[in-house]
RNA sequence: GCCCGGGUGGCGGAAGCGGCAGACGCAACGGACUUAAAAUCCGUUGGGCCGAAAGGCCUGUGCGGGUUCGAAUCCCGCCCCGGGCACCA
């Protein structure tokens, strides 16, 4: 039979419009084959696909059609984080309706999954912007209001000028907004709402362990960071006259009788109140120009109080201090400042002629002499000139200090963390309304449970400018209260949609329950995550809350798990010119544009083959072509060799068989390996490569039993890779589908082994001869073999032997004298 | 500044463990097919040198040292690139 030109919108256009309902991807509830829960972060509606999305949802989709071929119960569902920004920033652009411009882009990036055979269970679909799905963020808000870990707090927050918003710290990146890298982010004091993810500190980092082995080492540092536990103590100077106590928190007690000032933030509560009034109008400023925050380049500034209090080891009293660089949000908002052994301190102190008074000297050092120092001395060590601590390793000093401050009830030993509450209400419309109610009488009233969901309203008009736009639709904000009935005020404020991506993948395991955000049997059967698939960008914000909730909702019993993602893998990013893509940079590759010039298999392949999947890769043009052409050659060997596949053998199995068949099945070893290690799919497709180079090398020798199994295991090898083009070649081969219904082909070891092993001959370790002998060739003999090749006695000529290395079935190295 | 990654041909990358550096693909070049081109197929391709050729020699994994019979791989010291954290007391 003539070979077939390989068309692949042909091909492709075919099995979409059959695998287009999804049913065939559907996982079962319940089922007797072991479960797979595999998950890539859904992503926002932004409008299309472009080749760097089409990355992240390949390398999931490869590996849950490798899984079902491996019999899994695969559940690989889909959904949009409908809720954002962009899309009031759109509405305002364009005069569309936010969900407008949501549902669309919505069902515009459906149809490229679809185009892409990427196999979800789309009867699991959610939309973080409809009132079935938020209405349990309401649920789950409410839950947390009465266990007291929602709370409502004036606190000083930071705001984007930019998105007209609230911004939890942990969208704060380098001072600026996370979506407004060059828009520095203000200070302001507002009321907001706080969930009490600082509840969980300790439980978070501890659990940090457990996920071990499982997730980054890279993503667990940066979350251990984030969190920033730091043990220590807390230690009260009293004023000299009013005895009030100023709290200080340090890890080095050890240090404290080096102390000379205490150093307030300048927004400590007692500031204020202890700065001179000639120097109220610096403070002022102190504090604003914090606010303005310039990252990096602050310099350290202080005024002093006038002010002076009593270090309670050896009753010293010390200049109180405001210190621009003292952080109110973290510790006590007051440090004692120990210039000989801190950094910051000594650079402050130095400044203002405060003096440095070393306490602590190296173990095998002396003390420094303060008068000869150029920076701090920071490690532990030695203390000294501290009264009945002195001698003490720093440790040492450390507990003994502590235990004397309890006994004496000036401190106590307290740990500290970086890790601050979480900051959900944003001034925004497109988002979740927060479920309360304000009245005048009965303070803030939940929305009662069976009142929910609270519908966000759809005529609004959005300026992007001044404050909340709910407060703009009175039938919205006028509303009884839940307790005494009488008029009151909604809050307008919806919440962070961080918390839509929160329990995201909880919903999918029970998406259409009307009762409860999900069956909690249907958890326990599919959770945790097997494998969770995303970029690293989310290490820190989705990542920490994601994990937050799932410990809160294990608290509310709800779920059994502790952790919500058993493995996490983060992949790395396309590149295009030497930036990441985006509309900005306008260095865009369509999904489109390439799944029609190409075809989607084509794409799929290139991104995995490029590099291996947590690297980033150069999008290039020409390399694509390469695969497409890969696609081709063995699309058009299957359909010009269907024929002879069902004749018998004639005679005898040739040379070529048994070294096709070898490839074939050590193809099948390494691809397996591949997925069930590392997923460097880059080297199991060359390897697919190598063995479709074989192939067209020995075409006419193949017996056709043998071209018959090596055809069929080679579809079923590119199957999880490029599922259409293996679904045409399967049927091609008259076998009934789908591809990734079939069974993983497994290899025979036999088989596989190479007949004769390839032993490198060394004199002084360059290779200088081969040999080709049997496998298990013992030492001696190997030596003997090596020793009398021509080319290698011809190198040790006249020269003595020192020794011979020999490496069974590898290797033989003839070390010479002198 | 601190903490992680990473530097291999013209390019993307390969070499789980210290044992043939450069698999596979791209690009380039040569050839076949074609009136021609595209497509396809076959071949060459790290650099340098010797040779008419077969072939041979030297050199080579960011730089400098070290360990070893043998180093892209291990150790020490640097340089460069990417990412995270950055007054967290």
């Amino acid at each position: 039979m003539p070979e077939k030109p390989y068309d692949h919108n042909r091909i492709e256009l075919k099995w979409c419009e059959r695998w287009r309902d999804g049913s065939l991807f559907r996982a079962e509830d319940h089922s007797t084959k072991p479960k797979y829960y595999l998950l890539e972060m859904l992503p926002y509606p932004s409008g299309t696909l472009h080749v760097g999305h089409i990355r992240n949802y390949t390398i999931g989709d490869t590996l849950a059609r490798y899984k079902w071929m491996r019999g899994y119960n695969v559940l690989h569902p889909m959904g949009w984080d409908a809720f954002g920004l962009p899309a009031e920033n759109a509405a305002i652009a364009n005069q569309r309706h936010p969900r407008e411009w949501t549902l669309e882009n919505i069902a515009y990036m459906k149809r490229q999954h679809v185009r892409y055979g990427f196999s979800y269970d789309w009867t699991r679909e959610i939309s973080t912007c409809e009132p079935e799905y938020y209405r349990w963020n309401q649920w789950f808000f409410l839950k947390m209001l009465e266990r007291g870990l929602a709370y409502r707090a004036k606190a000083l927050v930071n705001w984007c000028p930019a998105c007209a918003t609230v911004l939890a710290n942990e969208q704060v990146v380098n001072g600026c907004c996370w979506r407004h890298e060059d828009t520095p982010v203000e200070q302001r004091a507002l009321e907001q709402w706080f969930l009490r993810i600082t509840a969980y500190a300790e439980e978070l980092l501890r659990d940090l362990d457990k996920l071990e082995g499982g997730w980054p080492e890279r993503v667990l540092t940066m979350q251990r960071n984030w969190i920033g536990r730091s043990e220590g103590a807390e230690i009260d100077f009293r004023l000299v006259g009013s005895g009030k106590p100023i709290r200080v928190f340090t890890t080095r007690l050890d240090t404290i009788y080096g102390a000379t000032c205490v150093i307030l933030a300048p927004e400590h509560p007692l500031a204020e109140e202890l700065v001179p009034p000639q120097e109220q109008a610096r403070l002022k400023a102190m504090i604003d120009e914090r606010a303005r925050r310039d990252p990096g380049d602050l310099v350290k500034e202080g005024l002093f109080t006038g002010h002076f209090a009593v270090n309670p080891y050896n009753g010293e009293a010390i200049p109180v201090w405001i210190g621009n660089f003292v952080l109110m949000g973290y510790g006590t908002g007051a440090i004692m400042a120990v210039p000989a052994h801190d950094e910051r301190d000594f650079e402050f102190c130095t400044r203002y002629g405060i003096p440095v008074r070393p306490v602590i000297r190296p173990v095998d050092g002396k003390l420094p002499d303060p008068a000869a120092m150029q920076g701090a001395f920071t490690e532990d060590g030695i203390c000294e000139n501290s009264g009945e601590f002195s001698g003490l390793p720093s440790a040492e000093a450390r507990r003994r200090m502590t235990e004397k401050a309890e006994r004496e009830c000036f401190g106590k030993a307290a740990v500290t963390y970086r890790l601050r509450d979480w900051g959900i209400s944003r001034q925004r419309y497109w988002g979740t309304p927060i479920p309360v109610i304000h009245c005048a009488e009965c303070g803030i009233v939940p929305v009662p449970e069976h009142e929910l969901p609270v519908v966000l309203p759809l005529n609004v008009q959005i300026t992007g400018r001044g404050r909340s736009p709910l407060e703009t639709v009175p039938e919205f904000v006028n509303a009884p209260c839940p307790r005494c009935r009488r008029p009151a005020r909604r809050e307008t404020d919806t919440m962070d949609t961080f918390i839509d991506s929160s329990w995201y993948f909880y919903r999918y395991c029970d998406p259409h329950n009307r009762q409860a955000p999900f069956d909690p049997q249907k958890i326990a059967y599919w959770f945790p995550i097997d494998q969770y698939i995303g970029g690293v960008e989310h290490a820190i914000l989705h990542l920490i809350y994601a994990r937050f909730f799932t410990k809160v909702m294990r608290d509310l019993g709800l779920v059994k798990n502790d952790e919500p993602a058993a493995r996490l893998f983060t992949q790395g990013m396309v590149i295009k010119d030497g930036a990441k893509m985006s509309k900005s940079k306008g260095n865009v590759v369509s999904a489109d544009e390439t799944a029609e010039r190409y075809g989607a298999d084509t794409a799929r392949l290139f991104v995995l083959f490029a590099a291996p999947p947590e690297k980033d890769v150069d999008w290039q043009d020409a390399g694509v072509e390469g695969m497409y052409r890969f696609l081709g050659r063995v699309y058009r060997f299957v359909t010009r060799n269907v024929d002879r596949l069902g004749q018998a053998a004639s005679g005898e199995e040739t040379e070529a068989d048994r070294r096709v068949r070898r490839r074939l099945h050590q193809t099948i070893r390494k691809v397996t390996e591949d997925f069930e290690t590392r997923w460097h799919f880059n080297t199991s497709i060359a390897a697919i490569m190598e063995l479709v180079n074989e192939l067209h090398a020995s075409e006419a020798e193949l017996s056709p039993p043998v071209l018959a199994e090596v055809l069929e295991k080679l579809v079923l090898l590119m199957g999880p890779f490029a599922p259409y083009v293996a679904e045409e070649m399967w049927e091609e081969l008259g076998r009934a589908g789908p591809v990734f219904r079939q069974s993983w082909p497994s290899y025979d070891p036999e088989l596989a082994r190479e007949e004769l092993a390839e032993v490198v001959l060394q004199v002084n370790g360059r290779v200088r001869s081969r040999l080709l002998v049997p496998f298990g060739v013992p030492r001696e003999e190997l030596e003997r073999q090596a020793l009398a090749d021509d080319k290698i006695r011809s190198y040790i000529a006249g020269k003595a032997v020192a020794k011979v290395i020999v490496v069974p079935d590898k290797l033989v190295n003839v070390v010479l004298k002198g």
